[in-house]
Parts: C-alpha cells; sequence; structure tokens
DNA sequence: TTGGACTACGTGAACGTTCACGTGGTCCGC
DNA sequence: GCGGACCACGTGAACGTTCACGTAGTCCAA
C-alpha cells in the first residue's frame, strides 16, 4: 500500500480543496464530498428533476471548488455523443482555405456539431498525415483531400468523407467544380478585351491542379487561343517571381489568368514593379473570390465561389450522409458548384 | 409501420455486410466475426505483440470490411486520452486569426494534441456561446476572450485556459501586448515623418480594444500629440466607409494609425478613392503584420507581430499549466509581447 | 388506515475499450 | 521426461458517465 499512501499524501499536500492538476476530480468524489449518490450529482449536473433546489446548489458549488467536470469521454460513451467531423486543409495561411473553413465551423455549429481543424501543410504534408490524425477524433471528415482521398476514405473505415475538388466516388461524398465553364468564362472575357497571348498560372498539386489547367486548355484548344501554361507554387511571393520572369522573357503576354486569387495578387505585384499598367498592357484574373481581391489597386477581377455556399454544401452533403437520406458514393453524394465572373478593375 | 418497414428495406438494400448506418460495429462483433476475443481484436487493431502475423491479417482485413473503427470514447476513457484543446476565436474572415490559429494548430499538432476551433463571430456570438461549445469537448482553451475571460474560466473549472489580450490573472494562463510600446513606435515614426494630425483608427471590442486606444492616448498625449480617436468596426469595408467620412471633413489627417492590418487596408482605399497620396499627404500604419500587407498598394507599413511566436507561446503556456511545470495565475502564466515596426511604403 | 401520487434520493447495469493478468500449448536443453 | 521459456490467445476488472429502475418518506383523500 506504500504507493497509494503516496499518492494520499500528495493529494492532502498539494491540494487545498482545489486540488492542483492531481487526478481530475470525478462524479464520484463530488458525491462522496456532498454525502449523496453519483446519480444525484448529475442530477444537480444537468438540471435534471427529481432534485430539491437546496441540494441542487449544495452539490453544484461543491463540484465548482473541486474543479470537478464531466469527462466527455465517460459521457460520449454513455450517450452517443455529439458528433464531431475533422477538417483537413492544406494551408491557412492561403486566405481561402480560412474563408471555406469559416463557413464549415458556422454551418457545423448550427447543427451542434463540431469541428476539428488540422492543417497539414505547414509542414511538407500530405492529407494522409492529417488524416491519420483525425480519423480517430471524428465521425465524420471534409477536406481537401487530393491526391489520395480514397486512402482517406479508407483510413476513416464506414465514416463519410467530403471531399472537395476530388475526382468523384473514391469518397462517401464530394464537391466538385465545374472548371470548363470557369476557363470558358474568364477566357471569353479576356479575348473579349482584345487579348492575344494568355498565360495561365498554373500550380502543381496533382489531381485538382490537373483538371483545372486540363480543363482551361481544352477550353482554349476549342476556341483557338494561343495559351501558355507556367507552374508556380501557390503562394503570392512565389507567383510574383514566376509572373517577374515571364514578362521579362521574349514575349510578354496581354493577359493572365491565375490558378487562384493569391497567385494573381502576386502576379499583380509583378506586373507592378515591371511598370505594366493593368488592365491596359494586361489584364489579370484570379480564381476563387477571396475578399483580399477587393483590396487590391487594381481590384482582381476573379473567379468568384460563393465559399459561404461551398461550406454549406460540404456540411449539408455530410449531414445527409449521416442520417441516411443521402447513399454513400449516390448521385446525390456529389455536387458541381459553378464559379462566377467578378468583374472589377484588373481585367 | 410503413417507415420503419421502409427503413429496414432500405437498410438490407444498401448495405449487404458492411451494414449501412446501423449502429458502429464494435470490437465485440468483430471479435465473434473472426472467431477470437476482444484482446485479440485490440493487438490486430494496434500492432501489439503475442498475435500471429496470420490471426493479426485476418481481423484486420474483417475490421476493414465491417466498417469497425474504435470508439474514441472507449479509448479516451481507458486510456487517459488524447489532449484536444479549445480554440476560441471571434472572426476567421479576419486574416489575422486564421494566421494565429495557423500557428496554434501546427505547435499543438507537433504536441500531438488536436485543436477544436470555435469561430463566435460570424453570428453575433460572444466569446461566452464559443467557451461553451467547447467546454464540455476539450481538456485546455486558448482564445480571444475579452471582454469576459472570468467566465470563460468559470466554464472550463481547473482546466487552464490561456486568454490572448485580457487582463491579466482571471485566466490560468495569458499572453498580453505592449500597446504602449506598440503606440511608442509607431507614433514617434509618424511625428518623425511630419505628421501633425494623427487619426486613431479604433475598434470597439470591449477589454482589449480599451487598453489599445488608452495606451496610445496616454502615448501621444505624454508626447504633446494632436490625436484624434475614431471608432468603426474592425472590417476593411466598415474601416473604408470611416475614413472617407473622416478625409471628406473640415480637418483632414496626415497620419492614420489603424487598430488592425484589415483597417489600414480599408482606409488605404478610401484614401486612394479620394486621391489622397499615400504617404505624401498621409501617411498609414497598421497593426498585426499580417501577410495581406505586402501585397497592397502601397505596401503597408504596420507593426507587426510574430505570429508563429504567439501561438507557439500560446500553446507553450498551455503545455507548462498542463504539466504543472507553470503554476496557475503564476508569474510565469502571463507573458507580453511586443510589436515591432515593419517599414513599408505606406509610411 | 389504507393506498395512491408525488418527491427526493439510491443502485445495478451498460456503454466499448484497454490493462494486467491467467492459461494452455510447443519447443528445447539437460 | 521434466522444468522453463516462449508463444498465441482468453478473461476479469476498470475507466466515468447516464439510464432505467427501485425505494424510502410525506402528504392527502377516501
Amino acid at each position: 500500500t506504500g504507493y497509494v499512501q503516496h499518492r494520499l499524501d500528495l493529494r492532502l499536500m498539494t491540494s487545498r480543496s482545489p486540488n492542483p492538476r492531481g487526478p481530475r476530480a470525478t462524479i464520484l468524489d463530488v458525491a462522496a464530498a456532498a454525502g449523496v449518490s453519483r446519480q444525484t450529482v448529475t442530477r444537480a449536473m444537468n438540471d435534471m428533476a427529481g432534485i430539491s433546489a437546496e441540494t441542487r446548489e449544495r452539490v453544484q458549488k461543491l463540484a465548482a471548488e473541486m474543479g470537478y467536470s464531466p469527462s466527455r469521454f465517460a459521457k460520449g460513451l454513455v450517450q452517443g455523443a455529439r458528433i464531431s467531423v475533422g477538417l483537413a486543409i492544406p494551408d491557412l495561411s492561403n486566405p481561402y482555405f480560412p474563408a471555406f473553413a469559416s463557413s464549415v465551423v458556422e454551418a457545423a455549429t448550427e447543427r451542434g456539431w463540431n469541428v476539428v481543424v488540422d492543417d497539414y501543410g505547414h509542414g511538407t504534408g500530405s492529407p494522409l498525415d492529417a488524416a491519420a490524425r483525425l480519423a480517430p477524433q471524428v465521425d465524420a471528415l471534409i477536406g481537401y483531400l487530393a491526391p489520395h482521398p480514397d486512402q482517406v476514405q479508407a483510413l476513416m473505415g464506414r465514416r463519410p468523407v467530403v471531399a472537395l475538388d476530388s475526382p468523384e466516388a473514391v469518397t462517401a461524398g464530394g464537391i466538385s467544380f465545374d472548371y470548363r465553364h470557369a476557363a470558358q468564362l474568364a477566357l471569353t472575357h479576356l479575348v473579349s478585351r482584345g487579348c492575344r497571348s494568355i498565360v495561365f498560372l498554373d500550380s502543381d498539386q496533382g489531381g485538382p491542379a490537373g483538371s483545372r489547367s486540363a480543363a482551361t486548355a481544352a477550353v482554349a484548344a476549342e476556341a483557338g487561343i494561343d495559351l501558355v501554361r507556367h507552374q508556380a507554387h501557390p503562394s503570392a511571393a512565389e507567383a510574383k517571381a514566376a509572373v517577374a520572369l515571364i514578362v521579362a522573357g521574349d514575349r510578354r503576354p496581354d493577359g493572365i489568368l491565375a490558378f487562384n486569387d493569391l497567385m494573381a495578387a502576386g502576379a499583380l505585384k509583378a506586373l507592378q514593379e515591371s511598370a505594366i499598367s493593368v488592365p491596359k498592357d494586361c489584364a489579370v484574373i484570379g480564381m476563387d473570390g477571396i475578399p483580399l481581391g477587393e483590396l487590391l489597386t487594381p481590384e482582381l477581377t476573379t473567379l468568384s465561389l460563393d465559399l459561404r455556399a461551398v461550406g454549406r454544401a460540404a456540411v449539408g452533403l455530410l449531414d445527409g450522409l449521416l442520417t441516411g437520406a443521402i447513399q454513400d458514393r449516390g448521385p446525390e453524394a456529389h455536387l458541381t458548384l459553378q464559379h462566377q465572373l467578378v468583374l472589377r478593375q484588373s481585367a
């Protein structure tokens, strides 16, 4: 009993009544201290019926003093628990993703769910790392999971996964974007402005990037548009460097379509430093429609997504999948959203 | 029973062995299906010793087929669980907060913790709402909790709370900012540029705002600087409108110090639309140092915080508080960080 | 005085894991 | 052929709640 005695001593020493960080107080500790049973403590804590006001207050006060808070695990185990959904995101420092995350959190909160966020980009992470961390913690998963949505779904077992911008039908649900439509809007607009030599400032992110550039290239080819593709990492700084190089080359473009708004912002900077007037000498169109665009000079014309709608749609899908109203991998489980061309100053 | 029957039919139809969304398979189901005991399934799932390779694979395969994934509640209950920390944030659409959140997530992930994010701003929410949602779910809390950090700590009981930008000593730990220092840097710089009529573009967020404006006003008074304070909501749009009004007034400022970078961005826009040259006719300084500042035209001079350091510090404090290395409300439990003046084009 | 309704409380069981043992078998060396 | 080591596996207990009961006591009406 030496060890037990030691533990008791520690408790007595370090903790007056609010004991420090010893093993958390349990419902039994509170019950013993109050001279009542577990159930009465439960009744007091959860404001249930069948308890006198006096006892209720006494127990509540005692619980507070002892720093008692019910174990979420025990509670979850017996009650079936509040739903918590994982959100796997490549890079919170790209303003697009917080905007998206914000709409997911909002929609989830409305349903009483909570959201566990994992940003797998700030190292050199893969969506699989995020999924591995999240899988034991959540009942469902939403995220940008390319290029391995299938493996993520495997990690989650039968729990539903909603993948954004990934190939269909490998996850329970998905949201895709109509890049042909987007490319058409952007290229048509650029051409109608008189652009003849257009650069597509692409990023190399595996699957989804592929479909963006493929769709854009296809639309350009069909319309007989001269389109050159350049690669860069999807950050403003890298895009700026890339565009600086491009405009210093022998063939200066008169239109730029960027993979996202952040890259478009970088392009604007580079053009400005090269004293190329936007949109007069070179038009720029971004993609995503993040609020940042309005603050730039010139204000950014962009292919905008209604981000609130995207988050809402993702959570809505998940809701359907969880309740069974929507069938896994079924026809209703995949949505395709369209971009909208928002004309501002840059094109 | 028509409805029930319908649901049963659906079940039978949509699910062969991987039954649909019926009560999740438990370890006992898997054990029974495999003809082994619970413990053997545990050994297989957790890659423990004391099991033959053959059995391990057979069980793992069966588990995957049945869509079994261990209950995080049962696991947490018996194992003491992975730590999860709540992150309460006013508004993910202000780029400052995702940048901060990102650094918290990064530091927490390194420790194997996970982060539950709650954005209480997108309604007309209070930090208390966020805390009430998070309290039953987490072991600790980090957040911008003004104006009620004390009530949040009460909700969390003995579990540690790290409050940012709140009065000290009402929460277990805290991180404050040295606004006197910040104001000194900014005002000194503006004055040295020749600014004589300076506007402090403030926001009304209860406690922390108070200390910002109080410190700024105090420093200005001591230095004999003519400082006018204006209020606006902390968004670019509202700041823009406010500044448009200010510069249309009878006394046009030649320097603006903004509550945060987003408001500074709005100010830049307003000045630009009023054809006031920045920084020649009016200098602008922001606060926070978010990456956005570099993309603006002119690039934003700002009082910068090392956001990675802030997140790191918050998580580090929490770590100390959880292990007991740092004492609740003790002298080490509160840090004060200083801003740094980053000179760019706008001032 | 019985008996029913109500109040304030207590008790066994269950949730789904893992931990610490316990057990039966095989193999080996002496 | 016997003790011991080792392997593969099984069993009771415990984690901290809540749920569904059960049980005294009181009050009031018949």
